[in-house]
DNA sequence: ATTTAAAATCCGTATATATGGACTCAAGTC
DNA sequence: GACTTGAGTCCATATATACGGATTTTAAAT
């Protein structure tokens, strides 16, 4: 938790703080953000600058992420790891169940959100496209670990003890829960564990139909979930269905 | 042109080497990509991967970008810089031109595309976001240049042809090339100077209409739009004037 | 459970980077 | 025209990183 290369912390301070901004920014007010030497900023940003990660105005001696910089990550976003048939699958089950359907990968201990779509109007579970998401006794991560060897999972949970955020729940129930899924195709309900007041039924995807490890997660307000929940299982199961017989497209 | 610091550099062949191949990666295809030492090579992954920029796959072993770095950069393209309006008017100078109209932004000794709008059918310009293009000879360059003052230009051509790619025209018609633009709305005319066989009218956007110089771009098939000239030049002048009377939005 | 590749980690050393301070340069003020 | 302010550069040196090789761990195959 802690050999991370100095430059790079800066760098990803660098690249975050104008995430904040969302504008052009002076040397000194990069300098004074970062709390960081005048010399060093200055040497940092005029590498980026060559590497055509930052364009600087002359002018106004402001710095400004390029497009090329957004671009370099801009695909992963795009579904070109996610095939355009499973977008559209995805599309289906949220109209089918009328909740906030999302997709997620892992990202070593937790799980990344991918990609989401929910209905435009009403109450509804909102969740942004990058944040990440525990493993322990969440739906999403329940379901991820039924994919797992259960010692692949115990590994897996003392790491999280000593490494990060150390897990709310233990893990006997964590196990047990894994079990109860894997009785159920894979599928796990939670509720208020990632969000409070908040409720989702999650299941992997049958392998083969994207290049990575994919979780289908239908979330909603907690009491909407609770009052539907064989509803939106039996439908999560039915369209799972659907999608293991499909001629599907996975891409390389 | 050399002090970009070794890990950067490093850096940033990575995240091309990613973006060429748009999949999970193993750290030995990695090091061989690179050329580079596998320790140094698991250092780094290791880094990127605790920042949150990489996601680890132990199961595959494989690395990928995440959606958090993806989404670092991903404001820069979605028009937090180029206000809805900008955007909308853009899109009218489309229509009525029936080219493809593109923005850029001064990027070091260059521009940077920032935006494009094109036919969704048909023989049309294409060009990519986050593309440079040369200022010396081009259509859009010699709009650009005709908002600096004539030593600026001068001390910026002598910086090119010691810098990067030696300029392909002499500093005497682009100044030439700059001083009719510069009688003309800052519009400047162009044919196969950034592609073959296409030309472009550009010119430089009224300053308060976004935080950043951005010049305006309608370019096409060059016979076409050589035929077509006048017309365009008439049709952006009128669009440019449009713009500069309205209330336009402006962002900080 | 045992075996076996591959990946990740560890370590001492060579090398590259980060730092603070002094200097140059340009733009704007009085 | 002298003065002020902020940005960018240069330099010597303390410090952190990169390297190659040996070791340990991991996960999958037997």
């Amino acid at each position: 938790m802690s050999d991370l290369t100095l430059s790079l912390q800066r760098l990803s301070a660098l690249f975050e703080l104008f995430a904040r901004e969302q504008r052009p920014l002076s040397s000194a007010a990069i300098c004074a953000a970062l709390d960081a030497p005048r010399s060093s900023v200055a040497a940092l940003l005029k590498a980026l600058a060559q590497l055509g990660w930052l364009a600087h105005d002359r002018r106004a001696a402001t710095y400004l992420p390029t497009a090329k910089f957004a671009t370099l990550g801009a695909w992963v976003l795009e579904g070109s790891l996610l095939p355009e048939s499973l977008l559209a699958a995805l599309q289906e089950l949220q109209v089918a169940t009328g909740e906030t359907v999302s997709l997620c990968t892992p990202a070593d201990l937790g799980l990344e959100v991918a990609h989401v779509i929910g209905p435009d109007v009403g109450i509804r579970l909102m969740i942004r496209v990058g944040v990440r998401l525990g493993l322990w006794g969440t739906a999403l991560g329940t379901a991820y670990l039924t994919t797992l060897a259960d010692p692949t999972v115990r590994s897996m949970y003392r790491r999280s003890e000593v490494g990060g955020e150390p897990p709310r729940v233990s893990i006997r129930s964590v196990m047990a829960a894994v079990r109860r899924a894997r009785e159920h195709d894979g599928m796990a309900y939670a509720e208020s564990a990632v969000v409070p007041d908040v409720a989702a039924v999650s299941a992997p995807l049958p392998e083969g139909v994207a290049p990575r490890t994919l979780i289908v997660s239908v979330g909603g307000p907690a009491s909407r979930m609770r009052a539907n929940r064989s509803f939106v299982e039996e439908e999560l199961r039915a369209w799972m269905g659907r999608l293991a017989r499909s001629p599907a497209g996975f891409r390389t």
